[in-house]
DNA sequence: GTATGTGAAGTTATTCACAGCG
DNA sequence: CGCTGTGAATAACTTCACATAC
């Protein structure tokens, strides 16, 4: 059997499905429908069930979806069931940000170091992690057997970074850095461009401006 | 006319062609073919060729297309042509962090204005913004017709605040609370999930090691 | 009755392949 | 001759609609 493709559009779905089955959750409801987690979105019925479906028969047929249940089901599809651990490379302003956000644990995500090139940030602790010299990025990462990395250094040195993480034995990658790393294809990127967010933004803004002015004329 | 409706994947691209472009301008480049910029990200050609062709004729045949003009074209379409004026509300790690973030004058995003509830913060000088207490949130913006708002506040409050800037005339937000935003269809809101990015990675790190057990058996 | 799971249909996006232009 | 721009073909994704199970 050849490996069975996943679309990316489904998987970025699960996600949110997650986010809103914690939600209900903590407000202590025990099922939910295709439809009611529809409606807390904007996708159809359909969607829901058949990005579930692609995984697995979760459902209750004239039930629905068992909350707990369907919560452990992603994870455990998502591969956040077990703990992943994680270092914050680069300490400016963004990575410490990122080293005192306070949902990772909660979500799987366990940060057990941060790396940066000031001497001066250098043995300080954030949160719960110390802030190891760039040097023994290698060696750390292998040591404490770091999977992920959240890259957050200037653009300049991303790709040198990445290649030493590389190195080092990690899995993953989210890059903060607005350049499009060079990786082998057993260790994943995630490109997190905050400018082409804000693109996206502008560019339907503009367009809706534009439809606007087309309809009434 | 109907308004034509573009792929938003194809939008994700143009960031992305735009980054690259701004490289090679860098680099002194003036030409560029469709196979060059293709080779720098992980898509084909003609992909590259019909995302550009979407919005207008840009090349020229046996050439390619000329950097700096391309560089043109693309903010003009994305609408980073013209300025942003942007406001950060929440003034946590994370909004520091976005406030000092060397990148947004450069491509468009004016910041403007910051936002806190904490009385510490207020008047503070962060970069080149004022800190305002979130009491003034809608007289401020609409005072200094910020027009983008990048929303850095616990999610508990997310809602509320987004309310808040619709009625103080917002035309976009950029949402890193882990809560999916309502507002009216003529205010675009982009969700930056940063736990939702790492489980993309997750999903694809586990499921890679699937394949290759099926490949190898 | 109600809501899932899924073939089939419909829609949208990507790739192919080549005519046409510089 | 090289590279764009684009119809036509293909592939991917979404929606419909209903048989099926509770």
């Amino acid at each position: 059997l050849i490996s069975e493709n996943f679309p990316d559009s489904s998987v970025r779905r699960l996600s949110a499905y997650l986010r809103q089955l914690e939600l209900l959750s903590a407000a202590g409801v025990t099922r939910v429908s295709s439809r009611q987690l529809a409606e807390r979105m904007k996708v159809g019925g359909a969607q829901v069930r058949r990005d579930l479906a692609l995984f697995g028969q979760f459902g209750m047929r004239g039930v629905g979806y068992g909350v707990e249940e369907m919560i452990a089901n992603l994870r455990d599809i998502l591969g956040t069931e077990r703990r992943w651990k994680t270092a914050v490379v680069g300490a400016g302003p963004l990575g410490l940000a990122l080293l005192r956000y306070g949902d990772f644990p909660q979500r799987g995500f366990e940060l057990v170091a941060a790396f940066d090139v000031d001497p001066a940030k250098i043995g300080m602790n954030v949160g719960t992690v110390e802030v190891f010299p760039m040097q023994r990025l290698e060696e750390v990462i292998a040591r404490k057997e770091v999977k992920l990395a959240i890259l957050a250094v200037p653009a300049a040195v991303a790709q040198q970074t990445a290649d030493r993480l590389v190195a080092g034995g990690i899995e993953g990658i989210m890059n903060f850095a607005t350049t499009a790393l060079q990786a082998p294809a057993n260790v994943h990127v995630s490109q997190v461009d905050i400018t082409a967010q804000l693109e996206q933004l502008t560019f339907q803004i503009s367009h809706d401006r534009d439809d606007r002015a087309e309809t009434t004329s």
